[in-house]
DNA sequence: GTCTAATTATACCGATCGGTATATATTTGT
DNA sequence: ACAAATATATACCGATCGGTATAATTAGAC
């Protein structure tokens, strides 16, 4: 790891929840070289200019995000705990994140869609990822016998990540987090009253 | 209505969904002055900054939404169908706003909350009075033996509006309209097993 | 430790930002 | 039709924007 990368490393991580606060749009340079302490020559030494920047920062934004996301499914023995530990790990997730910006995934789409293409395609794989990963599990369960076989696993993904994004949203701008509980909950009582057997 | 009174509507009208696009922060003076053909002058004759043009716009966004949602719940008799046409009514709205920006509520809410105080208190207020109206319409079922009385009023309208967001959210970015359609009938779902009587 | 190559800081660029003072043009009441 | 009030356009302000050429510094191979 050169020296570089190091730096390069530690804008990203500087800056990372400027640019989830503040938008893309929002971010000047100047934000940039007060959160880092390094000047406009180090950072365009390490990145083509302020869109590199941005796109990296999603990058590890969504790295962080999916690392917790593995922890919690790595620990779940089967596909129903798996669905629930992953739905209550946004519960915690969400004051986690709540003076870092939020979800970067619903700030993100948010913002890039009618502006930033690049971005807008990162985030656009990220939540089919995501509903993919949903999709696999209930499908791994179905296959092994947890999981009602007439779950239809698209649907699913779709409406769980519905509510988490929802959810978040609500409890963000509203400051009530009981909105994001109870969208959490309804997850829950999908997975128990609809695809547990 | 004097003439800066149609000036400044003129204005809002113009640039609404230019705010709605690329943000409030993405949104510069030159963007409000090619999209209405003033030049700036005429526009800080008729506001005192940039910053009550947004708000105007989001007001104006704002009733514009609320204008078709009272326009489909009026065209209901009863509770059920109220709350099923308004779903419904989200469909067609979001074909209808695509290229304007998509929800503003959702645009709003994401960009304002960590960067615009006043932005925020508006779109906050605007989320709870969606939420109040959802809850007594469910309230006045329940009176007129229309809607299962166990119903939780603020749970159903809290996951009502997380379902539509989040689908807006969803469609929006990946461009698959089926994902909004898929939320929107979960809500139906809900309405027809657990509020119907 | 030295020399070279990679990295960071300095100083600057033109363009654009939001905003304003003032001159010109247009309404509007009479 | 005309004057007073209102509304719009012009020309400009300092500050900041993203970006770059170049100088100073530092890291890393030998």
């Amino acid at each position: 790891m050169t020296k570089a990368d190091r730096t390069r490393q530690f804008i990203v991580e500087k800056t990372a929840s400027i640019f989830n606060m503040k938008g893309y749009a929002g971010t000047s340079l100047s934000d940039l070289t007060e959160a880092t302490g390094l000047t406009k020559g180090s950072i365009y030494g390490n990145f083509v200019n302020k869109d590199e920047v941005a796109l990296a920062v999603f990058d590890h934004n969504l790295y962080l995000l999916n690392k917790g996301l593995n922890a919690v499914a790595d620990d779940s023995s089967n596909a129903i705990d798996k669905l629930l530990n992953l739905a209550n790990f946004h519960r915690l997730a969400f004051r986690n994140t709540l003076n870092r910006g939020g979800c970067p995934i619903l700030n993100t789409a948010v913002e890039a869609d009618d502006t930033h293409p690049l971005l807008k395609e990162k985030v656009s794989k990220s939540i089919k990822a995501w509903k993919n990963n949903i999709e696999s599990i209930v499908k791994k369960g179905i296959l092994e016998n947890e999981i009602n076989a007439t779950t239809n696993a698209s649907e699913f993904a779709t409406e769980y990540i519905s509510l988490v994004e929802g959810g978040i949203l609500l409890a963000k701008t509203t400051g009530d987090f009981s909105l994001l509980n109870t969208c959490i909950a309804r997850i829950e009582k999908i997975i128990n009253s609809e695809l547990k057997l």
